[in-house]
DNA sequence: CAAGAACGGCACGTGCCGTGCCGTTACTGT
DNA sequence: ACAGTAACGGCACGGCACGTGCCGTTCTTG
């Protein structure tokens, strides 16, 4: 009769799940941690327990998805290596079926100063590094010029990833990607 | 006897008053429309027969102030002009006393199609295009190489500073406009 | 000056919040 | 093996803001 209660690690990763197949159905205004506990089967406290917020909860749920998903490889290949990193968190986050609760993330972000600050270190700063460590690496290897501003360059490559994704709303496509990068290495054509 | 009741554009003014000064007081998550219609000594009708939503609302009221201040200057010289332009729209929008509520209006945005369709239309488009212009011009006038691609420019100008607004959450000061200008301009130093 | 629209004030039902309490179940250490 | 404890599901609660009615009053329009 034991009704196989569930405990522990196993809960966590459950209401995870919930979260992000709720938060695809209603989406991120209409999802309710009332209406997740139920869904997943499970207690309000144990929610509460775990999380302070429905950002905070919809942050974890988010990021365990691409905690594993996203490499950075070194070819040797700068460009190719960026092309490829860039095309996979792009893929993943700013596609279906995840985009739509992505962007709200971030939308949450702007009110709820634990959930920015927690985005930014379990996301954006280690995504960050990482293409500023490869960047360096090209510097160090006499591919790029001495004095790349490596910092500029990461942001050149970011910033208007994120402005197209949340501000003009247009879709994120591969050819875009690669329109930044050439602007970045191979300039926008020299002044007259 | 008479209570000078207020009508038409008077009110509209006062509610959209009432709603930054609220707004700063109470940040985004915590201000509510009752709160707003009972400081404005107002009823909710009177709000929700002009506005759809609380992020409409606080998009008019937002609006209103830059619409008059963001001119777009044409001295001739191009640098100096994106510089001032800018600084301007930098200091408007990401510095006291409305940097708070105009993140959270892009939060809004990201779950909200109509307040993001809006935001476009009224703001960042009119915005874009005023800077594409520029750009333009000086290219007509021979001042950039014929293959400049305008809108990939646009996106580098605005893209990094969004960024950090948003995303990273760092001041956006004047000396980073700057680095991001010198960037587009010089370039990051060549390939070797 | 009559008709109608807009107004402030109030009340209502609804939904979700976050918390407290219950009895039950699973883990812990000895 | 077994007691003690922590975590669990379920339920109920007060609180708050939502969005919508209704009322009587005031302003605008023709």
């Amino acid at each position: 009769m034991t009704n196989a209660r569930r405990s522990g690690p196993d809960l966590t990763e459950a209401i995870m799940r919930t979260t992000l197949e709720l938060g695809q159905e209603l989406g991120y205004a209409k999802l309710s941690i009332e209406a997740i506990a139920a869904r997943a089967g499970v207690g309000k406290h144990t929610i509460y327990r775990r999380w302070p917020s429905k950002g905070a909860l919809l942050l974890d749920s988010l990021l365990s998805l691409s905690e594993s998903a996203l490499g950075y490889p070194d070819t040797g290949d700068l460009l190719m290596d960026l092309r490829t990193q860039i095309y996979e968190a792009v893929d993943l986050l700013a596609g279906p079926p995840f985009s739509a609760l992505f962007k709200a993330l971030i939308g949450e972000a702007q009110h709820d100063p634990g959930v920015a600050a927690a985005l930014n270190e379990r996301f954006i700063a280690p995504q960050a590094d990482k293409t500023v460590a490869r960047l360096k690496a090209a510097r160090d290897q006499d591919r790029l010029s001495p004095d790349f501003d490596l910092d500029v360059a990461m942001a050149i490559l970011s910033g208007p990833l994120y402005f197209r994704l949340l501000i003009t709303q247009e879709p994120l496509t591969h050819e875009y990607v690669d329109r930044i990068l050439d602007a970045l290495f191979t300039g926008l054509g020299p002044r007259a």
